[in-house]
DNA sequence: ATGTTTTTTGACCATGTGATCAGATAAGTT
DNA sequence: AACTTATCTGATCACATGGTCAAAAAACAT
């Protein structure tokens, strides 16, 4: 009956304990893996390590991922994933100062705020990407090709001087994630202490200034 | 007596078999243990993988390393030192052209010549750096900011734009080993195929070209 | 209330690994 | 040749860890 089956569905609407209570497990254990992964490796990272961390029993992770492979998978996508649909300023119809200043801000911004999920992608590059090969090879070599055109109009148009594409994003990618990957070099080199707000800003105007000097023509 | 002594040192000075022998065997498992570190991290790292790489019985290894923690030290110790006396180009006396000109050519060679040495340092450091904790208080700080002093000179007499010498510098090393750390990215962007010569002749022109404008003021 | 499904949890197991050890072999010394 | 020392190596051990299992507890459905 329309009747009955529109009540379960207005009760199916409400949030439910237990799907509430799933989705916040999931959360906790993607979170906590993402810490332990960044500071262990793959490899080092154990079960015990996880669960310890987020603060639930043992089984009770295996019981959402009884394969660590498959966590690690879930975490090397979710900073994948970000990383990607955050940083889409580099089109041909904005200027090249704007669209590379703002893929800097966001993806310091990025470190700042992401730093665990960024050493777990180090990770994974480092030992040879033997999760995210598939990744690299469809996904993020399109996205490099498509801003390497972008960048080659600007230099066709006389907009930014003639630079290898190639070069400044990689670049671009090497000192934001560096900020992220080499925090604990950073900070000890910062006296111990953790950049401050004004230090981010600085370093986010730091880099900007000595790129965007590097490529783009002084304006006539 | 003073002859059969003589005799003796005569002999000793021959390099002697037992003693050849060990030092290559340290050699080759050092080499070896450099590149399981690096593709597996610490704890991934196993005797058995560094043994077989090696091509050695994996007791022999344990005989000339009875703790992998004291390997692993050797092996970040001596990529350390490379890095850190290969590069002393940043003299105040130099033209800040040159130098950091320089300074970018070596660190991306060490990055070609060196790129599991280079990762192991990058996994070292993303961990916390459990193991090299105090080089990076007292040589490396001692080392950064003896350059920073020299960068500031360089801005004081005006012989480069006033840049944040911190920034500059972490710039520098974070491209350069980037062409390590990432190079298994690189190269699957790069159709699969490890860079060329040229390509590396290129990546050395590109980003001394960018950073270099970025830093130095145009000649008048 | 009763039954069913999902979630939680401790006990347990099989396997891989760092490390030990003792015996064999080779090198060096007298 | 006889002896000492360094090197080499397979067998073995203790232990951590990824993963299984069964039973309890909670949530949900009727």
């Amino acid at each position: 009956m329309p009747a009955h089956s529109t009540d379960s569905r207005r009760f199916a609407a409400i949030p439910q304990k237990q799907i509430r209570n799933r989705e916040k497990n999931l959360h906790r254990i993607v979170a906590a893996a993402e810490v332990v992964f960044a500071e262990n490796g793959f490899a080092g990272a154990t079960y015990a390590k996880i669960a310890q961390q987020a603060e639930i029993p043992k089984s009770n992770v295996l019981y959402y991922f009884p394969k660590k492979e498959v966590l690690y998978r879930t975490v090397v996508e979710d900073i994948y994933n970000v990383w990607r649909y955050a940083a889409d300023s580099i089109k041909r119809e904005n200027s090249p100062e704007e669209a590379l200043g703002d893929y800097i801000d966001t993806k310091l911004e990025l470190s700042r705020t992401r730093p665990y999920g960024s050493r777990v992608w180090a990770n994974e590059i480092i030992q040879g990407a033997p999760i995210v090969q598939d990744y690299l090879e469809r996904d993020l070599k399109d996205w490099t090709n498509k801003r390497i055109a972008v960048i080659e109009v600007w230099i066709a148009e006389g907009r930014i001087n003639p630079v290898d594409p190639r070069a400044l994003l990689y670049l671009i990618w090497s000192v934001t994630q560096h900020y992220a990957d080499f925090g604990h070099q950073i900070k000890t080199l910062n006296g111990g202490q953790a950049f401050s707000d004004a230090q981010w800003q600085e370093t986010k105007r730091a880099v900007k200034a000595i790129i965007l000097q590097g490529v783009v023509l002084p304006t006539q």
